[in-house]
DNA sequence: TGAAATGTTGGGGCG
DNA sequence: ACGCCCCAACATTTC
């Protein structure tokens, strides 16, 4: 009998349920089920590595402990297989990272030479970046425009698959162990980390159930106010694949159609966006999309960099955001706002280094998202928030902390602080602050800049790049 | 997915 | 009764 065997490579698509490249490995014969650890891909964050352990844990157990782990080189690792056994097919779901593309290109091409058929499916977005142009075939650069022809013209995202019935899932000998591949840093800080999560496929699938159970009806207001529990929290999962954003698409449209399903849609519909862009513009890693601002006068400071990723500012807000980073490997999308801003507008300090902390400390960091994202905070990206849009954290924190409990939560310093002077513990008076025991430039620090002043340099700043591009040549 | 500066309006206190 | 001032509240402009 000529039974296929399939390869199913996973990499971004931690999953089984709606996973394309594994429905159809499944429906065709047996399946080698594997993931790579590919030593010459750039490195991944820290938090990163700690969240893909358990991850693939989860995802082995779900095998019934049959994922098959290495780490090498991807392309000799399949040769390999391809000789030890009858392997037929190999399948992947795209990644759209531009090392990956490349990676995967010239090993399609390899495979296919030595005769086995090699497809690859699409699993982690709605709308295949190449599918989405402006009439004179150049890519959207503003997001509303790319959505609105994505959302109304483009094909309709495919509807989720079933899991694969009765997986013959091939059981290989002398397998990696996940614990082999190091992943877990040798100290312990990740513990604490990743108890605030559950990764894996289920409980991404409980997260989506509760969120559009509970929290949809009072997203489009309540996401902005990092105390409450109004977001999804679905972004490291949709990182690794364990939840398709296909799914999270039709579960919410066929729900409702109101303005906080609107708004969710379209905060995925930001992630198409960045995905769309990496693709068009894959030098966006490194270079800033819109040229003019590559003579602008970052600064270069280490000793206030640390001061910002430690969360010793001296302004409440962004001490509480980058304190929640540290301690949870995620930060609310309102904070990551205010402490970037602040950190490339105030302290004027370039977008690549905040984005290589962020990189570094979230769970859900993702090339795509996090570049994108800074670009946009720092006026450089596609769309992006105008220079003079530069955030006050002490207004931000009164308009979407009012109570001050984010704030309370990780800066324990102020725990005794009135809410009046919590935003802006500097302008207390004497007698307030010893009350609460507050002595700052001891217990808590004074605010690292002055932000009136700051601000004004920086739009000055700013403004100068705008006057040199209006200049003639 | 901002904030500050500046302009306008309208109600109430008060001579 | 009336005009004047003050100022809060809102609107518009500017960076």
């Amino acid at each position: 009998m000529d039974k296929n065997l399939t390869i199913h490579w996973f990499r971004q698509d931690l999953r089984i349920a709606d996973n394309p490249s594994l429905y159809f490995a499944a429906r065709q014969g047996s399946v080698i089920t594997l993931y790579i650890v590919d030593k010459q891909q750039p490195a991944m964050g820290r938090a990163s590595e700690v969240w893909l352990h358990y991850s693939l844990k989860k995802l082995n157990r779900a095998l019934k402990h049959k994922l098959m782990v290495c780490q090498g080189e991807p392309l000799q690792i399949l040769t390999d297989l391809i000789k030890q056994y009858p392997v037929t097919h190999i399948h992947w779901n795209r990644c759209y990272q531009p090392w990956q593309i490349k990676r995967d290109q010239k090993i399609k091409l390899q495979l296919a030479k030595q005769g086995v058929q090699v497809k690859s499916f699409n699993a982690s977005l709605l709308w295949e970046p190449w599918g989405v142009l402006k009439k004179d075939q150049r890519p959207y650069r503003v997001f509303t425009a790319f959505y609105k022809h994505a959302f109304s013209k483009a094909e309709i995202p495919r509807k989720s698959l079933a899991c694969p019935p009765d997986l013959e899932n091939y059981q290989l000998p002398l397998t990696t162990k996940i614990d082999d591949l190091n992943l877990l840093p040798k100290s312990n800080w990740y513990r604490q980390l990743i108890s605030h999560w559950q990764p894996g496929e289920r409980a991404a699938q409980s997260l989506l159930d509760d969120f559009l159970n509970s929290k949809l009806y009072n997203y489009k207001t309540g996401r902005d106010f990092p105390a409450f529990d109004f977001v999804s929290r679905l972004s490291p999962y949709l990182h690794f694949g364990e939840i398709s954003p296909h799914q999270i698409w039709w579960e919410t449209t066929s729900l409702n159609s109101s303005d906080n399903s609107q708004h969710f849609l379209s905060e995925l519909a930001w992630r198409e966006f960045s995905y769309y862009l990496l693709y068009h513009y894959p030098d966006i890693i490194n270079q800033n999309l819109q040229p003019k601002f590559d003579h602008f006068p970052w600064r270069q400071n280490r000793s206030q960099l640390l001061r910002w990723q430690q969360g010793q500012t001296g302004i409440p807000i962004i001490d509480a955001g980058m304190r929640e980073l540290w301690q949870t490997g995620y930060m609310h999308n309102r904070v990551r706002m205010i402490s970037a801003s602040f950190l490339v507008k105030n302290l004027r300090i370039h977008w690549q280094q905040g984005a290589a902390w962020f990189w570094d400390c979230l769970f859900d960091a993702d090339l795509a998202n996090n570049t994108l994202s800074w670009q946009w905070v720092a006026g450089c990206g596609a769309d992006a928030a105008p220079y003079f849009r530069i955030f006050n954290p002490v207004l931000q924190g009164q308009k979407f902390d009012p109570e001050g409990d984010y704030i309370y939560r990780y800066v324990g310093e102020l725990s005794k602080l009135p809410v009046k002077y919590i935003f802006a513990p500097w302008e207390a008076p004497a007698e307030v602050l010893q009350n609460a025991g507050v002595v700052l430039g001891e217990s808590y620090p004074k605010p690292m800049v002055d932000l009136k002043q700051s601000r004004q340099e920086a739009l000055s700043a700013y403004k100068n790049l705008t006057f040199e591009e209006d200049k003639p040549q």
